[in-house]
Order: structure tokens, then C-alpha cells, then sequence
DNA sequence: CTGTGGATTTGCT
DNA sequence: GCAAATCCACAGG
């Protein structure tokens, strides 16, 4: 009898998933302060094939058009659209887009409302469904894990994450499918780095990845300096 | 190992 | 029409 009242009482996501939930006060602060600080947390996808989880080893901060610093290479640079939309609401929502017509990319909001910062997510290291990762990326069971979810839009097809299904999702509500959460997993030091992949704006120092993480992406050791985070 | 081109969504000129 | 916060297959050394 009270054993049953204990099941009930639980939150849905405390016995299968890891860690703790991350809450909305997490991404009230701007990209630039919020990307270091999700280092070493956990995404985590609930799916009817199960938990897929992964550590984030590598983001990237893009500026809202409210900032005194200019962020051209940002999607909400030129003020909210259709596609954008969800980074000028709350914080701690996903924003997924398509990108070159086949792949996704997955992004966190920050800051108030109205204030369109937000993070990209570049690289995570598989942590629990591995192999269903791998699988969700056309890998052998055993692959590598750097080759699994090591790019911004492979972590999404690792995931099984696509724009009509998770953009707008509350990554804090612990009802929900896609969650941010903290496991204890303790980061002391970041390498800051310019960020990848972009024409605009290429020179500020805003990609921060774990040192020397197999799961990093790129093919190059991109020049950067080491910095401790709290 | 390096470099090149194709796939084909979304938004701006 | 074209560029973009990408990845992969394939060619060549």
C-alpha cells in the first residue's frame, strides 16, 4: 500500500533517467555565460525504443540582436521569423532548424523573453542508448563513439532529433521527451575557441569544447586558449 | 590523409 | 536566385 503511493509520487522521469533536471533560472543568463556552463551535461531523449543520452562535450554561443556586441552570424540577428521564432520566448526550449535541406541542428534558448540568445550544440559523447545511436546514424553497433554524435547535426540524427517533432520543446518540464539534465559530472576547465562552420562574425571567441574530448568535432586541434569555469 | 561536389530547407535580395 | 550554424561519398596522393 504505501510502496504503491511511493511509485505514484515519483516524478515520471526520476527512475529511468539520470541525474537532475536542470531548471529554467539555468538559462536565464546570456549565451556567452550559459554555453561553458552546459559543458558535461546531459541531453536526454526519452523514446518508445527507450533512453537515448549523450554528455555535451562542445557548444557554441550565438548573440541576440539586443546585444551592444553584434552577432551577424546568429539566426535571430535580423529579428524574429517563422523558423526562429522560439528563441525570442522562454528560456530553456529547444530550437530546432533544417539545415542544407537534410540535416537538423539543435540549439538551447536562453535569456529572458524578447532577448533571443541561444547555445548550439556541436558535439555530445554517447552515454546511454549507444547502440541505438549508432544505429539512428547508419553505424555498427560498435562503432567508435567519436563518429556517433560528433557535429551539431549528426548528434540530432543520433538522437532522432527533427525540427516538426522537438522545436519549441520545454527542455526543464520533467514531462517532456527532451530534457537537459546534471548527473554530477564536474567541469572545471573549457577551451575557448572561435566558432565553425560560419562566414560572419568568425572572429569571436565563443565555441567552447572539454580539452582534449575524443568526442569533439572536427578534423583540426583549432587554436584556442584554456579557461576555468565555475 | 586531403579536397571536391551533391543533397535540397529556409529566408533574404 | 542563392547562401547557409552540414555531412557524406568518392577521387586522388
Amino acid at each position: 500500500m504505501e510502496e504503491v503511493a511511493q511509485v505514484v509520487r515519483r516524478r515520471p522521469d526520476a527512475a529511468e533517467n539520470p541525474g537532475r533536471l536542470l531548471r529554467r533560472s539555468f538559462f536565464h543568463p546570456p549565451p556567452e555565460r550559459v554555453a561553458p556552463r552546459l559543458l558535461g551535461k546531459l541531453l536526454v531523449h526519452s523514446t518508445r525504443a527507450g533512453v537515448l543520452a549523450g554528455r555535451i562535450v562542445e557548444v557554441e554561443a550565438y548573440l541576440g540582436p539586443h546585444n551592444e556586441q553584434p552577432d551577424p552570424a546568429a539566426h535571430s540577428h535580423r529579428g524574429p521569423t517563422p523558423r526562429n521564432r522560439v528563441i525570442f520566448e522562454t528560456a530553456g526550449h529547444a530550437y530546432v532548424y533544417a539545415i542544407y535541406g537534410r540535416y537538423y541542428c539543435m540549439n538551447v534558448t536562453c535569456e529572458p523573453e524578447g532577448q533571443a540568445g541561444c547555445v548550439l550544440v556541436r558535439a555530445l559523447e554517447p552515454v546511454l542508448g549507444v547502440a541505438q545511436m549508432a544505429r539512428n546514424r547508419g553505424l555498427a553497433i560498435h562503432a567508435p563513439l567519436r563518429g556517433i554524435a560528433s557535429g551539431p547535426s549528426r548528434l540530432c540524427q543520433a538522437l532522432g532529433l527533427t525540427r516538426t517533432r522537438h522545436n519549441g520543446l520545454d527542455l526543464t518540464d520533467p514531462s517532456s521527451p527532451l530534457q537537459l539534465r546534471d548527473d554530477g559530472f564536474a567541469v572545471t576547465v573549457a577551451l575557448v575557441t572561435t566558432r565553425i562552420g560560419i562566414r560572419h562574425a568568425v572572429e569571436l571567441p565563443l565555441r567552447f569544447a572539454l580539452p582534449g574530448h575524443g568526442c569533439v568535432s572536427g578534423r583540426k586541434s583549432l587554436t584556442g586558449k584554456c579557461v576555468r569555469i565555475g
